[in-house]
DNA sequence: ATGGTTGCTTAGCAA
C-alpha cells in the first residue's frame, strides 16, 4: 500500500498538480491538508473521476483536511473530538483497508509566546489525548500530516537559526515527541539517516534553490506497521515549476505484512 | 528587526 500526504496550500489553486500527481504516483491513501475550502467548494467531482473516495473536513478560507483513498473509507471521524469548542478544521481520520489513517494539520503557531503557540502547544496536547481515548498502539495506524514541527536537527537547514522559531522550538519538539512516545514511529527515519532532506520552503527569499527547508511533514505509524515500511520518499519535484505549494509529498510504501494473522 | 512570497478575500491575515 502506498500511503502520502501533502500540505497542498489551497486545492482549489492546486487542483491541476492535485490530479497530475495522483496519476503519476498512483497512491492507495493520500492524506491532504491546508484545503482553504469547504466541503462544497471542495473538487470532489474531479478526485472522484481520478479513482478517489474523499473523506473530506473543510472550513472556510483557512486549514480543512482531507484523505483520498482507492477504496472504501470506513468510520470517518472528524476534530479532536474533546471538550473544547474549536471551529479549526485540523484533523480527519478513517480507517482504509483495515488501517487507521489520520490527516492531521497542526498550528503554526504564529510567534513563540503569542496566543497561537500557546494553541499549537494545547493542540499538540490534545492530539495525544485523541490518540489515547480513540485508538490502540498495537493496531495498525498511520498518523500523517504537517506537523509544523521539525523533529531533530539534521531536519532543519540552520537548526541553530530555526530553534528560537515556532517550527524547531524546543518546546514544539518535546510537544511532538510526546505524542510520538504514544507508540509512534517517524516512518522516514526508518528509511533515511542523512541531514538535509526537507518537506516545505518559504515561499520568500529563494529558499527552495537553496535547499534552505524543513522536514516538518511526517508519516508517524504504529509497530505492527512499521515492521512494513518498505520504502519513504520525498517528492521534491513537486515543488518545482510554476503554482507549486511549498510543501513537497512525502510518500510511504508498507507491504502487507500487518494484514497477516498468524494461524 | 524587517523583509521576502503566496492564497483567500478584498486590506488584512495567515503561513
Amino acid at each position: 500500500m502506498k500511503l502520502a500526504t501533502w500540505n497542498v496550500n489551497s486545492v482549489r489553486t492546486r487542483l491541476p498538480r492535485l490530479l497530475r500527481w495522483l496519476d503519476a504516483w498512483q497512491p492507495d491513501v493520500l492524506c491532504l491538508q491546508e484545503l482553504k475550502a469547504t466541503n462544497e467548494n471542495f473538487p470532489t467531482e474531479a478526485v472522484r473521476e481520478a479513482g478517489y473516495q474523499v473523506a473530506l473536513h473543510g472550513q472556510k478560507t483557512y486549514n480543512g483536511v482531507a484523505i483520498l483513498a482507492r477504496g472504501k473509507l470506513e468510520d470517518v471521524r472528524c476534530g479532536l473530538q474533546d471538550d473544547s469548542d474549536d471551529a479549526q478544521a485540523r484533523l480527519i481520520s478513517a480507517r482504509v483497508r483495515g488501517v487507521r489513517v489520520l490527516s492531521a494539520y497542526v498550528p503554526n503557531g504564529g510567534q513563540v509566546g503569542s496566543e497561537k503557540w500557546h494553541y499549537k502547544l494545547t493542540w499538540l496536547q490534545r492530539l495525544r489525548r485523541h490518540l489515547e481515548r480513540g485508538f490502540r498502539p498495537d493496531e495498525p495506524l498511520a498518523l500523517c500530516g504537517d506537523f509544523n514541527v521539525a523533529p531533530q536537527a539534521r531536519d532543519v537547514c540552520d537548526p541553530t537559526a530555526w530553534e528560537t522559531t515556532v517550527l524547531f522550538h524546543p518546546e514544539a519538539r518535546a510537544a511532538l515527541a510526546h505524542v510520538a512516545d504514544w507508540g509512534l514511529t517517524d516512518a522516514f527515519r526508518l528509511c533515511h539517516d542523512e541531514a538535509g532532506l526537507y518537506s516545505w520552503w518559504d515561499y520568500r527569499m529563494l529558499a527552495f534553490p537553496k535547499n534552505q527547508g524543513l522536514r516538518i511533514d511526517h508519516v508517524f505509524v504504529t509497530a505492527p506497521l512499521e515492521r512494513c515500511c518498505d520504502a519513504a520518499v520525498i517528492d521534491r519535484e513537486e515543488r518545482k515549476g510554476k503554482q507549486p505549494s511549498d510543501h513537497a509529498p512525502v510518500v510511504l510504501t508498507l507491504n502487507d505484512a500487518h494484514a497477516v494473522r498468524p494461524a
